[in-house]
DNA sequence: AGATATATGTACTTATCGGTAAATAACCCT
DNA sequence: AGGGTTATTTACCGATAAGTACATATATCT
């Protein structure tokens, strides 16, 4: 993938671990959202100076872009892990109590950076809006293709809306990414959770 | 209340109506979020320059701030108003549908000021971020002891955690604005409130 | 009509924004 | 040791941010 920049050993070495700069940077976008952050913030939380930056992630958006790639694949990530239970209401369960388990977590800004990285933004920051909004969008169907799996598997009744369902679950997961910024705990978390499970369909 | 300035008609007359100019700052911020809008943006809405501005609203922070007492006292609000209905179930139902039809209504920018006017933000925004969440925290409040009083008349069942069905029904709803921004119509909105209310307890 | 009071328009301030040019430093390869 | 290559440092760029000084315009009050 990466054979454009140097496989090759030549030149000065980089003197920052890129993988750590990515995962400073990311929690600034995440606490303080793509317009609320200056690359004063980025270098000074990232430990380096702005033509590093530049020459190593491009620019502001590029580095943006990049953060949200790694916040999706981290290993406290939920979302895609949970898509691999077996049955539509473990599906559930997991993303649900996987979201009140991170979203409060005090190791890290509150809420889902998908979410409010760029929920509502200047002109300026309107195509990394679109990539979020398009994240969430593309989480929302692949919920949906689970559900419709869980039908043919017979762990959903057969009557299921399963792209109401996906939308519904979504939206209580990035009502949860609000009541986290809210200072909501994960306990209070997992009550709504429960709440949201009691009602969740089984199979008959 | 305004008995500060002028109630006498000395100096020169304002040139333009306060009202409406301040809808226009809060479409602005509800399309743009405190960071992503700059005074520019606001002079041009708001068909006004910088030091009227300053003159009628104080500030930007100011002017966000009476730009959100406007959008929670529009006729269009659905929050409050819910609150006076007969039964829990009912207030429910009239806070899901009017969100549903009122965030992704294509008159105004879709979702919740409220919600996504400054959900991070920068440390110059901290205090209006303070400022939603704690009108998020006290509509959740208003709605628990709502619905507090729906257990004494007995339309919510004698067991019911009415701060965790306040919660999660504020979830949902915050939830919804993040749909709208997705590009959610009403009707989709609709399925997800119909969804919500099937698991709403009723009065045994 | 003239004094007083408030609003407007133009032009400005200082600070910061995202981004970069150019010189220097540190590595590998021959 | 020296050439080639890449990273870091410092200093800068033009544009724009929020906010204001000051002169002018338009009203009421006496």
């Amino acid at each position: 993938m990466s054979a454009v920049t140097s496989t090759v050993n030549v030149g000065r070495p980089r003197a920052f671990d890129m993988d750590t700069a990515l995962e400073k940077a990311l929690e600034v976008f995440w606490r303080k959202g793509y317009d609320g952050t200056s690359l004063s913030d980025l270098t000074e939380a990232m430990g380096i100076n702005k033509p590093s930056l530049y020459a190593a992630f491009g620019n502001k958006e590029q580095l943006f872009l990049k953060a949200i790639e790694l916040y999706e694949s981290r290993p406290c990530s939920f979302f895609l892990p949970a898509l691999e239970k077996p049955t539509a209401y473990q599906v559930a369960e997991h993303m649900l109590y996987g979201a009140a388990m991170n979203m409060a977590d005090s190791n890290h800004p509150q809420g889902c950076v998908v979410v409010q990285g760029a929920l509502s933004c200047s002109e300026a920051a309107a195509s990394v809006k679109e990539a979020l909004i398009n994240r969430r969008v593309e989480g929302e169907q692949k919920l949906k293709v689970r559900f419709d799996q869980a039908k043919t598997d017979g762990d959903l009744p057969p009557g299921t809306d399963t792209g109401v369902l996906a939308r519904y679950l979504l939206t209580v997961l990035q009502g949860m990414a609000i009541q986290a910024n809210n200072g909501a705990c994960s306990e209070q978390l997992r009550q709504v959770a429960h709440m949201t499970l009691q009602a969740f369909p089984r199979a008959g």
